[in-house]
DNA sequence: TAGATTGTTAATCGATTAACAATC
DNA sequence: TAGATTGTTAATCGATTAACAATC
C-alpha cells in the first residue's frame, strides 16, 4: 500500500537477487575477467537470462552485443543502485548470540552497513565490548541515536521485547529497522521495516520436507 | 522448473505467511478466545482478509459464517499443514556465534525442528557442549547423519566452507538444507535447499533507505 | 430476521518467460 | 560476414484483490 513516489518501480524480487549477482561478479573479477554476459550469469546462478538482463537494466548499465557488460562498471552500478557505495550507521539492540554474530560479521561494511554500537538491558553485558563495539544500556538508545543521526536499527532481542525496542528506535529518529525477532512490529508509516523471519523460511522447508519426505526415503540409496 | 508432483500448488508466499498466523493465533488462544475471523486476523496483521481466507483454506479448515474458525482447530491444522506436529532431527554445521544462536533458540521444537548435534572443524570447539548439544568433528557428519537418519542440515559456516559442508550433508543422506552462508550451493535435484540470505533483505532495506532517505531527513521533526 | 462472515469465482496486478529486431 | 548477445515488446504465469452468492 502506498509505494514511495521515489521508487521507480523496482520489483522486490529484483532487489533480492542483486547481492547474488554481486557475489558472482566479484568472484569473476578476482579471476581477472573483464566482461560478463547475462547468459553466463544466468548459467552460474541457474536463472533465466532474460530475467538477469532485466534486473541489471535497473542499475542503468549498458552492455555491448556479443561481449556483455564491463565487469568493473557493472559491480559499481549495482553497488550504487543498492546504496552500498556509502556507509550508513546502525545501532544493534540485543547483544545475545545472534547480535554477536552480526557484530562479528565483517562483510556488512561492503553492504553499506556500519554497526557503531550495541545495546542491551543485561547489566552483565552492558559496559563490555563485542567485536570492538561498546555495549550500552538500552535506555540510552533514543538519545544517542538522535545525536549521532543513526538511520538504521537492528533488532536481535527476544520477541517479547521487540516492540519496545522498535519504539525506542523510532523515538530516536531511526527510520529503517532490520528485525530478527519473531514478532510483528507496529511503527509509523514513514519507518521502513524489513523482517528476517526465520520461521517463514522454515515453514517452506518443513512443508517441502513433509511433501517430499516419503518420496525421498522410499528411494533406495544403493 | 519441475514443481514436485506431491505439492498441491501451495504458493510460497502463503507458506511464508503461515508462521505469522500461528503466532497471532497462539496469542489469542492464551487470551482465552474460542474462535477467530479472517477479518480479525487481517486487521491484526495488516493484510487483506480475502488473502487470509485463501491461505487458511489450504490447511483444510472449515469456518462458520458469522463466527469464524475454531481457534484450537485452526492452530492444529496449520501445524499439521507445515509438518510442525512432528519433529525432524537436524545437524548443524558451524558452531560460531550464529550456530550458537540457533542452538540456543528454544522455539524450534515448536516448529518441528530438533537440532541433535553440532559440527565444526575448530579443535577448540570440538568436544565442547553448546546448549546441551555435543560439538563433533565435521568429518564425522556424513557417517553419523546416515546412521541416525537425519533429514535436515543447517549451514552456519563461512561462505568459503559452505559448499564442502553441503557436499558432506548430501553424502550423509541429508535431503533438506537450511543455508545461512552467503553462498550458492550446488546439490542434487532431489535435495531441498532454502537460503536465509541476509544480504537479500539488506538489499531491500538499503535501496528503500537510499530512495526515502533524503525525503525522511528533510521532514522537520518538531 | 438482519448482517457479518465464509467460500469461491472473476478481475486485476505484477513478475517471469518468450519472441525478436538491433547491433557489434 | 555470421552469430552471439543486448534491449525491448508481447505473452504467459502466478498471486493478490474484488465481487458476490451462500450461510448461520
Amino acid at each position: 500500500m502506498g509505494k514511495s513516489i521515489e521508487d521507480h518501480g523496482v520489483p522486490k524480487p529484483t532487489l533480492r537477487r542483486m547481492p547474488a549477482y554481486l557475489r558472482l561478479l566479484s568472484q569473476l573479477q578476482r579471476l581477472g575477467d573483464q566482461a560478463v554476459s547475462c547468459t553466463r550469469i544466468a548459467e552460474e546462478l541457474k536463472q533465466d537470462p532474460t530475467q538477469v538482463r532485466k534486473d541489471l537494466a535497473f542499475t542503468g548499465i549498458t552492455g555491448k552485443p556479443r561481449v556483455g557488460y564491463d565487469l568493473d562498471e557493472l559491480i559499481a552500478k549495482i553497488e550504487h543502485f543498492l546504496g552500498w557505495d556509502n556507509l550508513s550507521d546502525a545501532f544493534l539492540a540485543g547483544a545475545g548470540n545472534l547480535g554477536r554474530a552480526l557484530l562479528g560479521y565483517s562483510g556488512f561494511t561492503a553492504h553499506g552497513l556500519n554497526i557503531v554500537a550495541a545495546f542491551d538491558t543485561d547489566p552483565q553485558k552492558v559496559g563490555s565490548q563485542v567485536y570492538n563495539r561498546e555495549v550500552l544500556p538500552l535506555e540510552k538508545l533514543p538519545d544517542l541515536a538522535r545525536r549521532m543521526h543513526v538511520a538504521i536499527g537492528i533488532i536481535t532481542v527476544p520477541a517479547a521485547a521487540a516492540q519496545n525496542v522498535a519504539d525506542l528506535m523510532v523515538a530516536g529518529g531511526i527510520y529503517a529497522i532490520w528485525n530478527f525477532a519473531p514478532a510483528q512490529l507496529n511503527v509509523p508509516e514513514n519507518v521502513i521495516v524489513e523482517h528476517e523471519h526465520l520461521s517463514a523460511t522454515l515453514a517452506v522447508l518443513s512443508r517441502k520436507l513433509a511433501q517430499n519426505g516419503l518420496k525421498n526415503i522410499s528411494v533406495p540409496v544403493g
